[in-house]
DNA sequence: CTGAAAGCGCTTACAG
DNA sequence: CTGAAAGCGCTTACAG
């Protein structure tokens, strides 16, 4: 039961809370023997530290707050689920409990949880241009990362794949390969004009290293986020009869995909050479059959979760940005030309 | 800042600690113009409640835990990321934090929730025929709700949309109509043996109901949970050729039929009529075109915090079971014969 | 190496 | 109607 408490485990022990409270505590200034006599105690009683208590006398939560990006009707995205998964699961390997916060209003949710002190920390998912939650965990003091790239002057920690990388590694493939004459399906243009972060640092490095190479890049504007975006994708087809190649950096256009090329009646890679990036949980699920990067969802929030827990041990060391490499697999849906 | 006490407010307000305490958690047991002056003073400090303090002195956390299905590799399941939000929104409007717990062994997850007094109540998804966290909260005496029905004797109050009302419309519509041969596609094999809950549940109740109705229902399971499932479904299609209407439930299977439909030549509803049932969200972003029941996921999570709040109020109550209705949306994919 | 004691910031009978 | 005081279960200097 949870009404067994350090002092009952002391009795048991016949030693003073104190000396329970620092055997559990993993210190090692008590003698080994007695601390065996603790932990035998604890165990007996079934002792589990009563975690309000622990909190009020550290003023440490051992929580870290994740901030879901807004609820937005209509757009499903499909990182989203697996990247809470992957942030509660780090967050449990490195120690801490996980809050979920999904409030319209991420600043004021910010405040309330600061100003009652409910967390250490915060992962802001989802960040993009002139979020304010920056500004609010700055002023708030809250140790914070975000999971994606924040504006290099941010002042708070980022991680995220490095999908600069992985635009410059999908190019140069389909340029070692001979392709000229490449389309970019990319997400809905609303999201490239409000800045969001992954979207734009993908495109950019994309037509950077494309122009490096000579290369043509025609960048397509999803026109919604959602499946039916499958008629943009053969419209785009018909309008760019020349392009030999496709990079597909959209999870919601992927799914449907697969079906629409047959549909179509393009052959992959006879017709067309197809790159996705895609989150592997995706992949898996969804058995996706071609070449490109993987997002290890895991890696990422492992990284995250670290970041974070470096800042709340040291909440004045040097602003961190990282980002994840994730690896170019070859499932052999690019032909040389 | 965060290190404004109640002893601050107190002394700003001219009063003592107690009675800051009651201004401040609502009791009227103080004069109107005392408290006036209290809620000026903790309003000029900013001062909020420190929750360790206040979960320590009432036993309370405030707090619910909800306790997501185990994360399987390929099984990606759309529905899940909706309610872990409507769960959150839910729980906030009810005036709980979330605690989101994503452990594989969810009973040692609740152990240590409970052990530590992290929550006041859970929330377990997806249940399944003999889940074992449905002992677990019963011995550790934790208030809970499953979302999905457990077994009629668990002992634990359960809230879910009411499948098997929902299978019944989508077949008596269907015989209203006049259909007589009807493919029901469902989920993976596995998900009826393992008994997931509303899987078997809407099956049953609509074999059932075509059984009154004298409709051959045949149910086809999806080969797997992804969308690679396009192919089963034009499988499904060519050995039943006389099946007139499809009604599927399943969100995967879904996602790739609109074009696999049109792949196939199908004209819906001139060659066959379509029902479908479908978390809302998913609607809203996928542009469903069929006729079928609109799972309103905030729905269903509202009733299961609401119900979970009473149980945390009054935790003898008599077991609640409830079963949300969710209206059927014609949208003209069902003709008649 | 161990224990007595103060303190974390609240709440809540209990007196008045 | 308000305040003094005990108590919630820990942690952590500080003495010894």
């Amino acid at each position: 039961m949870g009404k067994v408490t350090i002092k009952d485990v002391a009795q048991e022990a016949g030693v003073s809370k104190a000396t329970v409270s620092y055997v559990l505590s993993g210190s090692d200034l008590i003698a080994e023997k007695t601390a065996q006599k603790v932990r035998a105690a604890a165990a007996k009683l079934g002792y589990s530290v009563n975690h309000a208590a622990r909190m009020l006398a550290t003023d440490r939560t051992n929580t870290i707050g994740v901030f879901a990006p807004p609820h937005r009707a209509g757009y499903f995205s499909l990182s989203l689920g697996g990247y809470l998964y992957s942030l509660s699961d780090a967050a449990r390997e490195a120690g801490y409990d996980t809050m979920l916060f999904t409030d319209g209003n991420g600043v004021e949710a910010l405040r309330k949880a600061v100003g009652t002190k409910r967390i250490d920390g915060a992962v802001l998912m989802e960040v993009s241009e002139g979020d304010e939650r920056l500004e609010a965990v700055r002023r708030l003091g809250l140790p914070s990362v975000t999971l994606g790239m924040s504006e290099p002057d941010s002042g708070v920690d980022a991680v995220d794949t490095d999908f600069e990388s992985a635009a410059r590694v999908l190019v140069r493939n389909l340029a070692s390969h001979g392709h000229r004459d490449v389309l970019l399906v990319g997400w809905p243009e609303w999201m490239y004009a409000k800045g969001v972060n992954y979207a734009v640092r993908f495109r950019e490095a994309a037509e950077a290293e494309a122009r490096r190479h000579g290369m043509a890049l025609t960048v397509v504007c999803a026109r919604n986020e959602a499946l039916g975006s499958a008629r943009e994708l053969s419209a785009a087809l018909h309008e760019h009869p020349d392009a030999t190649a496709m990079i597909v950096h959209n999870d919601a256009v992927m799914m449907g995909m697969n079906q629409t090329l047959r549909e179509l009646g393009v052959d992959v890679p006879g017709d067309l050479s197809v790159e996705v990036v895609v989150p592997d949980q995706m992949g898996v699920g969804m058995r996706v059959p071609y070449t490109g990067v993987d997002i290890d969802l895991d890696a990422v929030a492992e990284r995250a979760v670290d970041v974070l827990k470096r800042r709340i041990a040291r909440p004045d060391r040097p602003v961190v940005r990282e980002l994840v490499q994730q690896p170019l697999a070859d499932l052999g849906s690019v032909r040389s030309l």
